[in-house]
DNA sequence: CTAATAGTGTCTATTAGACAGTATGTT
DNA sequence: AACATACTGTCTAATAGACACTATTAG
């Protein structure tokens, strides 16, 4: 059959083409003669929010450690925004599914398997990036920090987080690698009456690459949500873990005490007893605990 | 000062491209240099789910009407997926911040403005597209449809959701615009256990292009889980409506009856009883209540 | 013994679920 | 009067919050 390859342009108000493909007969026709180069072209990144918990001790031995939440960022070695931090993150291939890539990435810098993971968000204002168009798809990452040995990156650290005041749509964000404190302050704003969505708009910020900081806070928003109606802490915890140190964890997270009591009886039919006690802390052992997998 | 515009590239073990930018001294330096064309590109599009409520007579004059939830739907003129229907949606343009585009495509196709808009995934399997490798950003819209008079796009039709069993993670999925039904069977497969999240595996689909059959789940899945903790339904309502319509949206979002106190009372401070009446009902009259905006 | 945390019992306040009832229009 | 829905009162069950108490170890 004779069949003429051509292209019969056709645009809507707002200028975005149609095209109208009529001369061919069948679907494996057209796609026989389409040419992709018709369309603009952009680039696509993954950025990865890997979160995980850290401990620090506390001057009196009888103490119970101190725990906060942290996060892992890398110092860029390049252009742009050279010298500066981000999150761990890189390009989506052409032929790479696009949750291939934060896996990739994670396996890349963390060299474990089973990572929580979980899309988180994409940003794609024109401008985010300097160097050209460029869309990042965020994810987020749970982890139990103490399942890796050493970062493979040397550019990595990790850095603990404190959530200093949230008063009047003000958040003031800490973050600390012991080394490097980058102080980050951000305004919500609610973008409609009805739900609870905001923007966020980066007031202070020196040392986060790119639209990272907003990356960041949506992030912390996502997992402080998730907390309270599943059970994605448990992403974040060893094998085995007493239930303070469960509570600790759900506290820092939701930046509020909890009741004992109360706590308990709600976790209670999540975790299972073990054998084991962690004993030797200058005050009464603890049992250990660990998730149950009911479902 | 004399520059050499040098690249000495660097790949780390998966293969993706570190660049040495050192040989530039400053920011602007580097951009001034830079050329996007080293970077594997693709095409970004978004599609949109737009939610409504549609009414139905009922047979008995005395009756309230029936509702349902409902989706705009475009039918496909072109390749590929000529004559399969599909979410209104469009490429991201180059010079286009990302949430600017499905606001554009939702005023090319409702000519109104002030829509919820709310970004729900993206989608980026590599065969999503037989044509080229497209990631797609899909986002959710909430309407009140009698705001529309005629729809602008004479291949969009608005279909009624039917959500006929949803048993062992088997959800049966029927669109109805009244000339023609489109079945959806979806499996539901659990992520991982300490979450809520599913990857959705298509069994049945003839009639919906790309991968929509997923983003109509995941769409009907949002709206679901924030019907429960937002307000924003408001979104699909009228400016006055009854308790009882109210109650209905509620209902067939959620997928099962409420009782009546229970409802009154929760929804009772989000709402304001104005000094209109429903009536001519064939049965008692009713108060017509206005969302309170409190916030 | 003391400091510190582990773990429990119980009261109260709040919220959700259920059902039965009363109220009021149209035909 | 009959039908259909509008709207309310109240009991009960379940859950969340608060506080006080007992238990157990290292030093």
């Amino acid at each position: 059959m004779l069949c003429y390859n051509l292209y019969v342009n056709k645009y809507y108000g707002d200028g975005e083409k149609v095209f109208m493909e009529e001369i061919y007969n069948s679907e494996e026709e057209f796609l026989a003669a389409y040419n992709s180069d018709n369309f603009e072209k952009l680039s696509l990144t993954s950025d990865i929010v890997i979160f995980s918990v850290s401990s620090e001790e506390v001057d009196n031995y009888r103490k119970n450690e101190k725990k906060s939440m942290s996060v892992l960022l890398v110092k860029r070695t390049t252009y742009p925004f050279k010298d500066k931090w981000c999150f761990p993150g890189g390009f989506v291939k052409i032929d790479e599914d696009l949750e291939a890539a934060p896996m990739r990435i994670l396996k890349r810098e963390t060299n474990i398997d089973n990572i929580y993971l979980e899309q988180l968000y994409t940003f794609g204002d024109v401008k985010r990036d300097p160097r050209m168009r460029i869309i990042s798809t965020a994810y987020m990452a749970l982890i139990d920090k103490n399942r890796l040995d050493t970062l493979l990156n040397s550019a990595a650290s990790w850095f603990d987080i404190t959530l200093l005041e949230e008063e009047e749509n003000i958040v003031t964000i800490v973050l600390d690698n012991g080394e490097k404190k980058i102080k980050l302050i951000i305004e919500k704003v609610l973008r409609d009456k009805t739900t609870d969505r905001y923007t966020y708009k980066v007031i202070e910020n020196e040392d986060l690459a790119f639209d990272h900081a907003k990356v960041l806070i949506a992030g912390i928003e996502r997992l402080r949500n998730k907390v309270e109606y599943t059970d994605i802490v448990f992403n974040m915890m060893p094998e085995f873990f007493t239930l303070k140190e469960l509570q600790q964890v759900y506290e820092i997270i939701l930046n509020k005490k909890l009741l004992d009591p109360a706590f308990r009886r709600i976790i209670g039919s999540k975790v299972e007893k073990t054998q084991y006690i962690k004993s030797g802390e200058g005050h009464r052992p603890s049992a250990l605990f660990k998730y149950k997998n009911t479902r």
